[in-house]
DNA sequence: TGCGATGCTACGCGTTACGTAGTAACGGGA
DNA sequence: TCCCGTTACTACGTAACGCGTAGCATCGCA
């Protein structure tokens, strides 16, 4: 743990999941390998297959038929849409933060 | 509540606060003005104060003298370098998503 | 045949988000 | 002067989430 991921909730699973379907659909552990690369920090199952069982409640994502022992997953348009917005939103806050402490 | 926001955990009430106070020294109440320009999201009281509340614990804000009936905070300089890590990190997420979505 | 990597489920604890209610002081308008 | 809305914060409770741990099964490889 580092920064401020001691204040937990910072890592935002679910929203990581969603970028990491953004390429493609993945199962869970490829999800896990992806958005280890992404952030250096790799998502225990816990934290996970729950973000991953609540995305599809909410109809973010859907799964894909099983195959091996694998459980894909792919973006719905809901999820897809839901996902640009809240990146789009991401992005300006970061912008403007940055800004700020440069400014300062 | 609009978007991902359904799915909780997505304001990070504490990032946001951090940003506020990223271009000067702020009480609460103005906190709130200033995320709400920010991300069209008011956090209530209870999310606002109790994030000040932990930010503090963990030193990354500290207060200021008390004035009329405000309690100021600012960034110490532990705050400041969390955040433009954070910060730094969630514009590499948001622009890799993008792209991504972009592409596909 | 053992062992690590892959892939997922189940469970539980601690923490957080957030709504609601309540307090108090101030200023402006009727 | 009496409301009433705004400013500013405190207190409290509940639901939800993050995350660690444990467990189970399969596959490949040495």
């Amino acid at each position: 743990m580092s920064g401020l991921s001691q204040l937990g909730r910072f890592s935002e699973p679910a929203l990581l999941i969603l970028v990491s379907l953004a390429d493609g659909a993945k199962h869970g552990y490829a999800m896990q390998d992806d958005i280890a690369a992404l952030t250096d920090e790799r998502p225990g199952p816990g934290t996970l297959y729950g973000a991953i069982r609540r995305l599809e409640e909410h109809g973010y994502i859907e799964s894909l038929p099983e195959q091996d022992r694998r459980k894909p997953y792919r973006l719905t348009d809901i999820g897809r849409a839901a996902l640009q917005t809240e990146l789009q939103r991401m992005r300006t806050v970061a912008s403007t933060g940055l800004r700020r402490l440069a400014v300062a």
